[in-house]
DNA sequence: TGGCTTTATCGTAAATTGACGATATACGAT
DNA sequence: ATCGTATATCGTCAATTTACGATAAAGCCA
């Protein structure tokens, strides 16, 4: 998945425009992770029970075990959940937060900084 | 961008498992608009200002036209934003209600429905 | 140790994305 | 009718995503 970050690859002759804020990239980011409809429902699903081990998720899902274990993969890097390991399985958990600061996030999107 | 539905692309044999939500679908599509920063930069224009002129958010960005023209096509596709033809040019603005209904979505993820 | 179970990673194929320049299209002005 | 501006679309290329089967890795239990 490399590294999602992959605005502006090439130089861009004359355009003194202003770049994407931080915040945009930590926005995206987050988005990304429920950007598919598979790890909306494994998100749902983990804040629904409030963990889960892996082999449940994968046994809730129309997908094979590894492509399961591929988007877990995005919804961990993406900040969405945790992973424990607990002997021979991984138990599952929804990030405490990540949800409270994409909605964070999304309010300042709203909001602007229209001072006074 | 076809039609963003890539979900289970191949039969899988021997699983009898749940599909993901409708709700799932939606909310992925909309995080999808919201999954680059360059994206996320211009919807927070828009909200900002209320409306833009398709020269303006290209100016604002460091990408070329024809780039910020697809963002666009994306946002609008995904239900972020909507474009009325101004004469030659095009004014873009916040589809009314799409962050509250993504909001609605979020909470929707968050809750379940843990019933009593 | 050997075998079974569970999960992650590798390798691969097809499709999509993101970026650009070039070009078409639409409209207002001359 | 022609020119110039403003946008969208086309064609292309490299990189990424998504999906899978196969395989490795890590831990239990005999």
């Amino acid at each position: 998945m490399a590294d999602r970050i992959r605005f502006m690859k090439r130089p861009l002759p004359g355009k003194p425009r202003r770049a994407p804020g931080k915040g945009d990239e930590e926005l995206a980011a987050l988005a990304w992770g429920l950007a598919h409809p598979a790890r909306a429902a494994i998100l749902r699903l983990l804040l629904d029970r409030g963990e889960c081990l892996c082999g449940a998720i994968v046994d809730s899902m129309p997908l094979a075990q590894a492509t399961v274990s591929q988007h877990l993969k995005v919804l961990k890097e993406s900040g969405w959940i945790e992973g424990e390991i607990d002997g021979p399985r991984v138990c599952y958990c929804p990030t405490a937060g990540a949800m409270a600061r994409f909605k964070q996030l999304l309010q300042g999107l709203d909001s602007g900084e229209r001072r006074s």
